[in-house]
DNA sequence: TACCGGATATACT
DNA sequence: GTATATCCGGTAG
């Protein structure tokens, strides 16, 4: 299977993140395998973007992982959940992805397992991260494709939906801006309602 | 020492 | 469907 090709990182933001929905999120830990399709994502253009951990080029011990070169994650906490970053573009751009829904794939039977329930696995940046045992201690600021976490091909969206990105509703004129991505009518995505589309909304 | 970041889960109308 | 209690750790004062 083809990996992600980690260049492809290197330029803009925004279509990087839309470049993410359908490839298939892989994690190997302890021997584990567990994997989902990325079906919502949303970006953070740094020192520009209100919402971002980085705007005006703030720096500090939390986001420092933020400053690393494209191709590497960022994990971050709040309220005991990590949230899971993709970073993009040089470190002299502080730039990323949030990884905020999958679908799961590979050890279904296992996230449950992490979870403790079996509905809502992964429709939320926490929730993911646990199910595919990504944790903030262990794999903030690694690379990808180094066996541990890899990104590869995986599904093809039949249609990327952009709208206001959620939970930052202090955030000012950033509120606003649709730098938020998903697979139209997947459920594996937060607060999703109504009807999901023929195939999940696959191709 | 206060508070802030935002998500999750439950309880509720 | 919406409200709200709770969670942890870092950061600012």
């Amino acid at each position: 299977m083809e990996t992600l090709d980690i260049n492809s990182l290197a330029d803009d933001t925004l279509e990087s993140a839309r470049g993410l929905l359908g490839l298939e999120l892989v994690t190997c830990i302890d021997g584990i395998v567990t994997s989902g399709f990325i079906t919502e994502v949303e970006a953070y253009l740094g020192i520009d973007d209100r919402a971002a951990h980085t705007f005006g080029g703030k720096r500090n011990k939390k986001n420092e992982m933020m400053f690393n070169d494209y191709g590497h994650i960022y994990v971050y906490t709040m309220h005991g959940h990590h949230c899971m970053n993709i970073l993009t573009r040089e470190k002299e751009h502080p730039e990323g992805i949030l990884i905020r829904g999958i679908e799961p794939h590979i050890g279904k039977d296992i996230m449950i397992e992490r979870r403790g329930r079996e509905t809502g696995l992964t429709d939320g940046p926490g929730k993911l991260t646990k199910s595919i045992g990504i944790r903030r201690e262990l794999h903030n600021g690694m690379e990808l494709n180094n066996g541990i976490l890899t990104i590869r091909a995986g599904r093809t969206p039949a249609e990327i939906e952009a709208t206001p990105r959620i939970g930052i509703d202090n955030k000012k004129e950033a509120v606003a801006y649709p730098y938020r991505f998903i697979v139209k009518g997947n459920p594996n995505v937060s607060k999703f309602k109504g009807r999901p589309a023929e195939n999940n909304g696959w191709q």
